[in-house]
DNA sequence: TTTACATGCAACACAATTGTTGCATAAAGA
DNA sequence: TCTTTATGCAACAATTGTGTTGCATGTAAA
């Protein structure tokens, strides 16, 4: 059977598979704690994404229902970070039996 | 800035964004070279997957279309295999600037 | 209190994904 | 040749995903 499947981790993927909250994700990769306007604005200037800020609400909500980020609120701003150690704990348990190649 | 992006990324988190195809990528791990049949059969019997051969067809085309998977023809049958390398050369490159959390 | 700011939520349209059924193709064997 | 086996492809329906507009809520500041 191999591994007791995690329906978590299609649901992480999945999150993933989107340009723009890639983007999102190396944004917040590099600086923590930014609001969403804060991230609307370096996702037009750095990348030429031209999307409302409803449309970036809904990728946050993607990424925070997939763990991938959290979010906290700072007087009248929502900032949003990465969550620390999801990676270590949902893809890399996941990815390892892959790098390995062994097949047991 | 930060990391060129590379738009097949996106592409192959979606493709593992997918509990079937999350069992179908476990099936080749522990067995390479299997046929479509093959791979129904194991679907059915150890994850009670029930669907039709066109639609495991099309989840194994998604696989290959991400590089995640690669096919050949073995007589009149088709086997698929993991594509040795593909998370070497794509998720873990990605990947590794999470780990390490330094915010540059 | 009034104004501006930061975000949330619902409705709508459009596109993409997922799974089915039905038929086609092509090769191996009786 | 006829049947079986293994796969491919197209059309259709149902669901999910993506982005927009418009309005609501709540908080900080003037």
């Amino acid at each position: 059977m191999g591994v007791p499947f995690d329906p978590k981790l299609s649901k992480l993927f999945r999150a993933l598979g989107d340009d723009t909250r890639l983007l999102i994700m190396e944004q917040l990769r590099q600086r923590n704690d930014q609001s969403l306007f804060e991230l609307c604005a370096r996702l037009i200037e750095e990348h030429d994404i031209t999307l409302t800020r409803q449309a970036i609400t809904r990728h946050l909500n993607t990424l925070e229902e997939a763990h991938l980020i959290t979010t906290a609120w700072r007087g009248r701003t929502k900032v949003h970070s990465l969550t620390a150690d999801s990676f270590e704990e949902t893809i890399n348990p996941w990815l390892q039996p892959f790098f390995k190649g062994d097949v047991e």
